[in-house]
Parts: C-alpha cells; sequence; structure tokens
RNA sequence: GGCCCCAUCGUAUAGCGGCCUAGUACGCUGCCCUCUCACGGCGGUAACACCGGUUCGAAUCCGGUUGGGGUCACCA
C-alpha cells in the first residue's frame, strides 16, 4: 500500500538555500544555490536564504562571511532570511531553539516521538542475533518501551534520544529532476530527531524549518536523496500536529564529480569557489559554466547571460546524470565572456590582477596603458589572472625587464636589432602602421628575413618574453624612448 | 550486504518512438589567417554499456544483466 498525501502545487513558488557554514564555499553547494535562485528567478516566487548552524563544534562565523561573499560575487540574492530579514526570523537554527523544543513537545505528547535508550553496539548486536544485516540500521525496538523499562535504563544512568515513528507502509514521492521514486517498507526506519540534551538534529530542524517558512520545493544534492523518505515521514507527523499543511515538492540535483568516479572533493582546489575567482574568473563565465552542471540552454548553445539562464530555467529541465567539473571547458567558457565585456568594464576588472604592477586605483599613466592595452589583450586571456604575465612588461622599467630563457634568441639576432634600432632611430612619426612599414622595409624586404625571425628578437628585447601582445601596438605604448631603450639592453647582452 | 539513484563521443550535453547513416560545445587534431600567442574561419577524431522484450519502427518505452555512485550516524 502506498502513502497518499498532499504536495504543494498551484501555489507561488518558495524555495530555499540553507548551507551549514563549515569550510570555504564549495562549487557543488553554490551550483546549488544557483539552481534554487534561478527557480525563484524564474517562476516569480522567492528565495529564502537560512543558515544551518546546529554543529557549533564545526560551524564557523568565517565560513558564513565566505558564503555571503560568494554569494555577492556570483550576484545571488535573496528575498527573505540572513541578513535581509522577513517574517519567519530568526533565519539562524542556532536561535531558533524554543521553536524547536515546542514543536518536539507537540510530537511527545501525540506520541510521533518516542524514547529510545540503545546505544550503537546494542543495535548492532541485537540486528546480528536476529539474523539481520548489522548495516542495517535502527530496528524500531523500542517503539513500546513500558514506563518500567524506561525507568531501568534512567536507573543506569542512561539519557534517551528522540526517534519519530515512520510509516510501516512504502514512501513515494515524484522527484522533480527523477521522476517517480518509492522505498518500500522498511528500507527506512525510525531515526533520532533530538538528541539526548535535547538538541535536535539536522534530519529535524531542516524539514521543521521548511515546514514553518512554506518552502514549496526542495532543490537539493543528491546525496539527501535516501533521506526524504525520513523527511516525509516527518512531514506527516508535521501535518498531523498542524504544524505543516503540505509536503514541498522534491529534486534531486546530479552530483559535481572530480577527476576519477568521485564526487569533487573539498581538499580539490577545483572544489573551492575562490579559487576560482582568485584565478581570473569573471562572474558571468563561472555561473554559464555551473549552470552546464546538470542543465543546457539549448541544443546548440553553451555561452549564454544569467538573464538568459534564469528566463530559460526550469528545474524539470535538469538532467539526472553526475557532472564533471571540467576546468578546460570551465576556462573556454570565461574566455568567451571575457570577450563579451566592454572594454571598460574589462580594464576595470583587469587591475586587481594586475596589483604587482599597477596600483590601485591606478595612476593616470597607468590608467593610460591599460586603455591601449585592453583591448590587446582581452581576446587573447581566459583568464583575468593571465593578465601579469601578458600586461607586466608595458609596467616594468625598461632596465629591469627580465628575458625568459626561451625567449632569448642567438648571437646572430644582433644584425636584427642593430637594423631595427638604427631603422627606428630615424622614425619619428611613431605610429603602427609606420612602425610595421618601416620594420619590414628594412628587416623583411631589406634583411630577406621570414617575418618570425625578424620579429622575434625585437619582442623578446621589448616584453622578454616569447609570447606577447602584438609587437608594433605595444611600441606605440611604450613610445620610442623606452622601445630604444629596450632594443639597445638585450643588444648589449647578446 | 539492504535500499535508492545513474548509464549517448575522453568530458558536458541535445535527443523525450520515425526528422538520428545521432546534433552542439570543450578537448585533441589538420588547414587557412598571422609579427608570437590568441581570436576567427573551414575540416577531422570520437558515443547510444549489454541482453531480452513491446512496436511496422527504439538512443528514446518495459524487464533483466553489468558497471558506477549514494545512503543505511545521537554529522549536515
Amino acid at each position: 500500500m502506498s502513502a497518499t498525501f498532499t504536495t504543494a502545487s498551484g501555489a507561488d513558488v518558495r524555495v530555499r538555500f540553507c548551507p551549514s557554514p563549515t569550510g570555504t564555499p564549495h562549487v557543488g553547494l553554490i551550483r546549488t544555490a544557483l539552481f534554487n535562485w534561478a527557480y525563484a528567478k524564474h517562476t516569480g516566487g522567492k528565495l529564502i536564504f537560512r543558515i544551518e548552524d546546529t554543529d557549533a563544534a564545526r560551524d564557523s562565523e568565517e565560513s558564513y562571511e565566505q558564503l555571503l561573499d560568494g554569494l555577492d560575487w556570483l550576484g545571488i540574492t535573496w528575498d527573505e532570511g540572513e541578513g535581509v530579514g522577513g517574517p519567519n526570523a530568526p533565519y539562524r537554527q542556532s536561535q531558533r531553539h524554543d521553536i524547536y523544543v515546542g514543536i518536539i513537545e507537540r510530537l511527545k505528547q501525540t506520541g510521533l516521538l518516542y524514547e529510545s535508550f540503545a546505544t550503537g553496539e546494542e543495535i548492532e548486536a541485537r540486528n546480528l542475533a536476529n539474523g539481520r544485516d548489522p548495516k542495517q540500521g535502527y530496528d524500531n525496538f523500542e517503539r513500546e518501551l513500558s514506563d518500567e523499562q524506561k525507568a531501568a535504563y534512567r536507573a543506569e544512568g542512561r539519557e534517551p534520544a528522540l526517534r519519530l515513528r515512520v510509516p510501516d507502509t512504502e514512501l513515494s514521492f515524484d522527484d522533480l529532476v527523477r521522476g517517480e521514486i518509492t522505498f518500500p517498507a522498511g528500507s527506512f526506519t525510525d531515526f533520532v530527531v533530538v538528541r539526548p540534551n535535547g538538541i535536535p538534529l539536522y534530519t529535524f530542524v531542516n524539514p521543521v524549518d521548511d515546514a514553518l517558512m512554506g518552502i514549496t520545493h526542495v532543490l537539493r544534492g543528491e546525496d539527501l536523496l535516501s533521506s526524504t523518505p525520513r523527511q516525509i515521514a516527518l512531514y506527516h507527523a508535521l501535518i498531523e500536529i498542524g504544524v505543516a499543511d503540505v509536503i514541498p515538492r522534491f529534486g534531486h540535483l546530479p552530483y559535481v564529480m572530480g577527476d576519477g568516479n568521485k564526487k569533487l572533493s573539498k581538499r580539490d582546489p577545483s572544489a573551492n569557489l575562490f579559487h576560482h575567482r582568485d584565478r581570473g574568473f569573471i562572474r558571468e563565465g563561472l555561473v554559464n559554466y555551473l549552470a552546464l552542471l546538470g542543465w543546457s540552454l539549448t541544443h546548440d548553445r553553451d555561452v549564454f547571460s544569467i538573464d538568459e539562464m534564469v528566463a530559460a530555467f526550469d528545474v524539470a529541465d535538469v538532467n539526472p546524470n553526475p557532472a564533471r567539473f571540467d576546468l578546460k571547458k570551465a576556462e573556454s567558457i570565461n574566455g568567451d565572456h571575457i570577450r563579451l565585456l566592454d572594454p571598460e568594464d574589462f580594464e576595470a576588472r583587469l587591475i586587481p590582477y594586475l596589483s604587482e604592477y599597477v596600483s590601485t586605483p591606478p595612476t593616470p599613466a597607468q590608467k593610460a596603458i591599460l586603455r591601449e592595452a585592453g583591448p590587446l589583450v582581452q581576446e587573447r586571456m581566459q583568464l583575468l589572472g593571465d593578465a601579469p604575465s601578458l600586461l607586466g612588461f608595458l609596467f616594468t622599467p625598461d632596465d629591469e625587464i627580465t628575458f625568459d630563457d626561451d625567449a632569448l634568441p642567438g648571437a646572430d639576432a644582433a644584425i636584427v636589432l642593430d637594423a631595427a634600432i638604427a631603422t627606428l632611430g630615424q622614425l619619428n612619426a611613431w605610429s603602427h602602421d609606420e612602425l610595421e612599414r618601416v620594420l619590414r622595409e628594412s628587416l623583411v624586404d631589406g634583411a630577406g628575413l621570414k617575418p618570425r625571425v625578424a620579429f622575434g628578437p625585437l619582442r623578446t628585447a621589448i616584453s622578454g618574453k616569447r609570447i606577447s601582445p602584438p609587437l608594433f601596438e605595444s611600441m606605440v605604448i611604450l613610445g620610442k624612448e623606452s622601445t630604444l631603450a629596450r632594443l639597445e639592453r638585450l643588444r648589449k647582452i647578446l
């Protein structure tokens, strides 16, 4: 027999993002936040931001601040919750203890919660003795403990945890991304919701707060899929005592995988949201890539704006397969978004990544260089963090340029440099076209060199590198004096 | 082990019974452009896990097998 229950429908969408503030923000967690946010935006619903800080040992204020930082960076905002307030405050579970105590009391009175004294070892031993798999979990053994038995336990100095009585029926629900899922009777057992010290567990406070806050759609990670029947069982209990009136819809988002076949580990640098920001992902690029982890806009486009995502996003379209975090693809998408930036915007975003060369705010001279150099590199970068190696030479004094080993030409380049110095020394119209014209004339046409042989040493002289922004444009930015000084400096070294 | 989820090129995905000799993107790769590197353009590489059904017709529906993952805490 299948249990029947009411699900939320028709009403305005209310979704939530409810992280525990432990550690630095994980991209999988942020992806979950993004999907909830996008779904709220798409449906015109509300996103509630709640802090699940019921684990004092692991929770930290620093972690909470990082969460805010990360969400703010990506532009994920919420309509109700910690930081902005709302009718269901407080939004930190550590401040909601009194609310929980009242509900626990009512649940106890109705017999939906019962006292459990058994230790893990006792449960396992009993499973073994009864021929059950020791890993099978709790056996609902204490459902009908007599007062005498309870007193005996207390006489031993034991204090009871509280378990929820789950229905002895199968339980199914219609997952928004996976369709109908059924758990057979007996595959989920009575579980602890309150510790002996009276502090409720996540398994209790999460559904309780969802109910109290009127959450209609629970979009969360696949790791919570197996606990859904227990949550639904708790919802039944909450409905029975009038705390909830409907059961929300559930949608379990696919895992974000790392290399191999395991979840992207917290220890993997790729898991850390800020690692990507530090390397120069822009928010448009990272959001786009994160959205692609389990979702797609259309069959032939994977670069899109956040607005386009919001306009099209529906949980029902989320793919149930686990998604691998592919840094190469992410960087490529980011590069596309960098190219999409307005030049001034791009310039402004570059500055923090050039801190070793450019002061904040930049001096007028630095600003002028950035203005001219920005367009030269905007299409050459996948990450803003590429900027220092590409642009550093423009901010470095002529006599402090260091030459990369792989960029150093052979002694035969001396002829090239001599010719270039002679030619440029006489050039007065210091423009891109003139520079190219006279240098080609003297080196390529005159000396009969291949362009790459002719210009390679010049590139090294002015940038110190084998790879640089376009040569003539760079010379224009540096100016005649600086260009000649650099050419002469390399000439002397050879 | 019980239960649950998942299964299309190396990766992410499109596909929701005929439009599929399976599309797109990243990656890799050939050519073009070219002062380097990029960008851009034109090609190439490469996949429906397997076995049964249902059907006139299956990547698409059903069952099984195999493989992978998750979960069975007085963590969240």
